[in-house]
RNA sequence: GCCGAGAUAGCCCAGCCCGGUAAGGCGCGAGCCUGGAAAGUUCGUGGCGGUUUCGCCUCGGGAGUUCAAAUCUCCCUCUCGGCGCCA
């Protein structure tokens, strides 16, 4: 959510980012109309309740009478024209929210301007593509061929889209999940279990919500959507909370399974590059509005440190403004090389949101003591999504007879084994 | 699921029965005092707008009654306790 005084102060700005993120501009018109009658109803009622305030207190002082009964009589008009005005500015606030919660978070300078994915800009590329001398298998022979991935019993118990991980594929997972956790853990993160659930203030608070609201799964009975990102629940923990300014900054990981009903998209439909139900590790940071951007270099390298660790060639992509998710200002994808189709699959994707985030969960901190309290900046990257990750691992480390390395720096993780199969 | 008790400023808490400017304490900050500190004392310490001394809003959320609602009525949410069910 923006600050609403930069719409009303530079609407002209916001209507070329607008154009710049293929948003329909239509949004903005509507608000700056609702938001003057708003405005301008605002004061009439701000100039009405202070004179009732004032005769009120004249009335309780009056004796019974005539006079009393007039003044009385004259503010019942009063109250009843308020009420007519307050009406009026429920339905012009509620125009207002809707529109600004809908309008996107405003990309930094340094983003490169461009229509879709084919113009994000290639920062690097890290780690040398292996030479096969044999045909790379995709992942999902490699999986099957092992018995570590099955995808028909997997559809059984919940339908297409779910997948079940067997014998050393779940010990690989497993794995993974606790090898990230730990390295997050040595950055300087606190590790967090939160739940698996989430309501509507929160998917709010981040920003799911409205705009991504047919993506996510929804229990109708009690309202709560299964968790789409752990970026949700982590951002939300601190939701209308003052943070003292000397416990910032605040760096939580958490895993977390990750819901998604992806409508719509028929693209990589074989095998767990899409799937309805991942897993994901992710990290937060709430900072200090000035260091936001530095920060989001250092998440962006705590997302690295990984990949590098496990030995996948990678590349790192400055995403466009056509290109960037709603809330964020600036984002980096980080895309691992998966051999079998030449492709980079992105497994993770890291953001400042600046205070996009925190003024729609309302999380602050207090430049200085009895100053007002500001709105600290959240940022978030994946520490990495599981699947991209397995299907990176089983593809570059697959062995011409089937099996698979283990990557070094899991092996202590699987109670020392070398190789699947 | 049933019953009960709660939700008031960063924190604690009074006011609610009986409608009329949200009291007090803690913490924090500033001034006075002091050689310095403590103690003492004065002031400040929710949001929005205007910017000297002003106005409006704000008592978990919403609706209603009223000239006037923290206070009365109704609906909802969350927290705590008891009972029930339960991995």
């Amino acid at each position: 959510m923006l600050d609403v005084n930069i719409i009303r102060s530079e609407p002209e700005m916001i209507r070329s980012m607008l154009v710049s993120r293929n948003a329909d501009t239509e949004i903005l018109d509507r608000f700056l109309e609702a938001d003057e009658e708003w405005r301008k109803l605002t004061g009439d009622n701000n100039e009405l309740r202070k004179i009732r305030n004032k005769v009120s207190a004249e009335i309780a002082k009056m004796p019974k009478g005539p006079d009393k009964d007039a003044k009385i009589s004259e503010m019942r008009d009063t109250g009843e024209k308020i009420k007519q005005n307050d009406a009026r500015m429920a339905e012009l606030d509620s125009v207002r929210e809707d529109c600004v919660l809908n309008i996107p978070n405003i990309p930094h300078e340094s983003v490169p301007i461009g229509k879709d994915s084919t113009e994000n800009a290639v920062i690097y590329e890290w780690g040398e593509k292996r030479t096969f001398n044999f045909k790379p298998k995709e992942h999902w022979e490699i999986g099957e061929g092992l018995d570590i991935i099955d995808f028909e019993r997997g559809a059984k118990v919940a339908g297409s889209g779910f997948y079940c991980l067997k014998g050393d594929g779940a010990r690989l997972e497993r794995a993974l999940i606790n090898f990230f956790l730990d390295v997050h853990r040595k950055q300087g993160y606190t590790e967090v279990f939160p739940p698996v659930v989430v309501n509507t203030a929160s998917v709010t608070g981040t920003g799911q919500y409205p705009n991504l609201k047919d993506d996510m799964y929804f229990i109708e009975k009690d309202e709560l959507y299964l968790n789409p990102t752990a970026e949700v629940p982590l951002t939300n923990l601190l939701r209308d909370e003052i943070l003292a300014k000397e416990d910032l900054p605040i760096l939580y990981t958490a895993y977390l399974p990750s819901f998604r009903r992806e409508v719509g998209k028929h693209a990589d439909t074989k095998g767990i590059i899409r799937v309805h139900e991942f897993n994901k590790v992710e990290m937060v940071r709430f900072v200090l509005p000035e260091t936001s951007y530095d920060t989001l270099e250092i998440l962006r390298k705590n997302a690295e440190d990984i990949i590098q660790a496990l030995g996948l060639p990678y590349r790192v992509l400055l995403l466009c403004t056509g290109d960037m998710s709603f809330s964020c200002s600036k984002c980096y994808d980080l895309e691992i090389y998966a051999p079998a189709k030449d492709a980079w699959l992105e497994a993770s994707s890291c953001s400042n949101f600046t205070d996009f985030q925190a003024r729609r969960t309302r999380i602050k901190y207090r430049p200085e003591p009895h100053l007002k309290s500001e709105f600290i900046h959240t940022l978030n990257g994946s520490g990495l999504a599981l699947p991209r990750t397995m299907v990176a691992i089983l593809e570059n480390y697959q062995n011409e007879d089937g099996s698979v390395t283990i990557p070094e720096v899991l092996r202590p993780y699987m109670g020392g084994q070398e190789r699947i199969g």
